[in-house]
DNA sequence: AAAAAAACCTATTTTTTTGCTAGGAATACT
DNA sequence: AGTATTCCTAGCAAAAAAATAGGTTTTTTT
C-alpha cells in the first residue's frame, strides 16, 4: 500500500516547476541537480505527464519543459494517476464477482470501493498550487458523500 | 498502491469466522477448502493476527481459531494493519526532512500525512459487522477534521 | 554547416517485494 | 499411541519497482 517513487517523484517535480519557471522552460538537468533524482529516470515520468497533456516541452538549447496550466489548475490525483497508473486499493478483477458468485467477495466489494472514493476524494481536493503553498493535509475539510 | 493478498484474505478470513463460528473454533483446513486459499498461506496470517490478539486459537483435534470479540468491535483497519505491516502510502522516513531540509519534501510531507489521515478515517469507520452485513463503503459519511 | 543541448524512445539490468511452498515442532484430543 | 491441529522458520520463484543505458530526433547556437 505505497505510492511508488515514480508518483511521489512526479510530484516534486511538478512542485519545481510551479516553483521556478516563471513562464519559460526548465530542463530536466537543472531539476535532476536539484532534487537528486536521474535525469535519465526523470524522463519516463516526464514521457508520462507530456503524454497526457500535463506538461509542454520543448527541445534542444534552452529548450525543458513548462506546466501547461496554472498550478491550482492540476490535482494530486490527477498527477498520481498518470504516473502511478491506478490507485485503486484492489485491482478490479480481484475485486469481481465471478458470475452468480455471492461468497465473502460479496461482503468485500463495496468496501474497496469504499477506500477508493475515500482516496480519490482527498487526492482530488488537494490541488498543485495548496503543494506549493504547503496547505495540504491540514484541510478542515467536510465531505459529504 | 494496492493492498497485498495478506490483507485481503486476512479480512476474507475474520469474515468467515463472523458468519460460521458460533462460538466454537474453526479449522484452518475449513477455511481453505471453502476459500481457496492453501492452509499453509493461511498460517502466516492467522500467525499475525493471533499474536496482536485478533484471534483465539487451541491446537489439536477439534482445534482451530474463532474470534476474540464480537464483530462490530473490530475495525477493518485494525485487521490491515496487522497483516499488511503498515498502511501509510509513503514510508516515514521518504517523508521525513534532514535536518534544516526545507526542500521539496517539506511541500509533501504534510500532503502525504492527510492522504493518510482519509484512508485511517475510512478504514477505522467500518467494522468487521459491517462487512457482514455488506453495509460498508455506501456510508452516507460526513467527517469533520 | 557543424556542434551541442536538450527532449524523446525503447530496452535492459538490478533490486525489492510479494506470494507461496516446505518441513518440521509443539500441543491437545481420542 | 496416534492423529489433527496450530505454531515456527526458512526458502524460493515470479513479479513489480527502481534505475541505468544507448541511441534518435529536434532545436538552438556558433
Amino acid at each position: 500500500m505505497k505510492i511508488s517513487t515514480r508518483g511521489r517523484y512526479a510530484l516534486r517535480f511538478m512542485i519545481y516547476l510551479a516553483q521556478h519557471s516563471n513562464g519559460n522552460y526548465i530542463a530536466l538537468k537543472d531539476v535532476s541537480e536539484n532534487e537528486g533524482i536521474s535525469i535519465k529516470y526523470l524522463e519516463q515520468i516526464t514521457s508520462l505527464l507530456s503524454k497526457y497533456g500535463l506538461l509542454q516541452s520543448v527541445r534542444g538549447p534552452a529548450g525543458g519543459y513548462k506546466l501547461s496550466r496554472p498550478p491550482e489548475k492540476y490535482t494530486s490525483g490527477e498527477i498520481l494517476r498518470v504516473t502511478e497508473g491506478d490507485l485503486s486499493p484492489v485491482s478490479s478483477d480481484e475485486n469481481e464477482l465471478a458470475a452468480g458468485e455471492s461468497g465473502e467477495r460479496a461482503n468485500t466489494q463495496k468496501f474497496w470501493e469504499g477506500l477508493q472514493k475515500a482516496i480519490d476524494n482527498y487526492l482530488d481536493s488537494v490541488t498543485l498550487q495548496d503543494l506549493v503553498d504547503q496547505s495540504a493535509g491540514q484541510e478542515s475539510y467536510m465531505y459529504m458523500i
